[in-house]
DNA sequence: AAAAAATATCGACAAATGTCTACGCTGTAT
DNA sequence: ATACAGCGTAGACATTTGTCGATATTTTTT
């Protein structure tokens, strides 16, 4: 079965029919990019929000001195974009690129507003999702200003296992807000445990 | 004109005339509530989502030492009430307290669902807010993780000017992640400029 | 196989932040 | 008028975190 066939009818509660995933695949664009490609970069306009079939990639922005700070992880069956860019059209402050070799399905905005009223399913899969980014966005902004780090860092590797396979410490260590050196640290303490 | 009114047709495409306004209204409750009371106190789940009509409030949760660590603040115009709990029927969190004396219409999950489905301007108002929070949370994680506390109070006082007057510095440490004492010290490398 | 790059850890030191106590100021309540 | 609580600042000290250089290990590239 299709990853996104599956994955849109685990989100909604109207079943989605052959036909009618059929006609909501045909406004995805399939494109594989290679670890360390740019899926969009800094001062672009983020035109395509992409469904990550494989792979795992990252969003960042870079500091004025130079240095990376991760915003976003993916993994499989997640989205990749910037939402500010693409809902206003203004040139994006990050950078999305592949930490591993990735299989993706674009949608363009148009195409996108355009499933979400004519594809029922589509509509309440998105709905769901933005309920759901907004929760976990409430949860992120909470550890952030309320947990010392190595609260965060256990919180993390409870709730996303999966990241801790699959990024190096130094870019957890920047999407927890800390430096390598000290996620170190941290996980020095965490293990004595 | 009504504040809500005013506002709802401030976000929708398509105007609300007087007597929707009047439907919508219908499903509110007024409510007003003296500095210092809660809105919503951990553990209990969030019934209501409130439309602030007037006055000041703040979200905030307490860490196993009792600390504050404020999560929110609200003024005029700004919805409180505790996401999570509020869709998923679950405890809250957080607690939601009046600042300053406050007026707010409060509504359901079930109104708000029902003047979804039934009031096309209000849906989209929901939507945009949606769009406009997820926005904003993004915003506020990236500035967490990736600016010094310096600058992360600069931004704050550009974006929210109106929060710098209403709230003291020690609600707007906590907001920003650091102490009073680390918040004063910062100040006075600003104000040095 | 050899070379290069990426990764994780460590120690030493500096900088930032938290903690605590104290002080003065303000507005409010009694 | 007096007492009191809330607020902002300050200094001293402890803790945390950042920075930098070094190293060992692993992975990738050539």
């Amino acid at each position: 079965m299709h990853p996104l066939f599956h994955y849109i009818n685990n989100y909604a509660t109207t079943l989605l029919s052959k036909d009618d995933f059929g006609f909501v695949l045909s406004h995805f664009i399939s494109k594989k990019i290679r670890r360390r490609q740019y899926l969009l970069q800094e001062g672009e306009i983020c035109k395509y929000f992409g469904f990550i079939v494989k792979g795992a990639m990252r969003k960042y922005l870079l500091d004025e001195k130079g240095g990376e700070h991760v915003v976003d992880l993916y993994v499989e069956n997640w989205w990749a974009g910037d939402r500010e860019s693409f809902v206003r059209f203004t040139p994006s402050t990050y950078n999305i690129d592949a930490w591993e070799d990735s299989e993706l399905l674009l949608v363009s905005r148009e195409d996108m507003l355009k499933l979400r009223s004519e594809c029922p399913s589509f509509n309440e899969l998105v709905l769901k999702l933005d309920e759901y980014n907004n929760i976990a966005a409430q949860k992120r902004i909470t550890s952030a200003i309320s947990l010392t780090s190595e609260k965060r860092y256990e919180d993390f590797v409870e709730r996303h296992p999966y990241f801790v396979q699959r990024f190096p410490q130094h870019i957890i260590a920047s999407y927890l807000g800390v430096t390598k050196d000290t996620l170190s640290r941290v996980r020095k303490k965490v293990i004595k445990k």
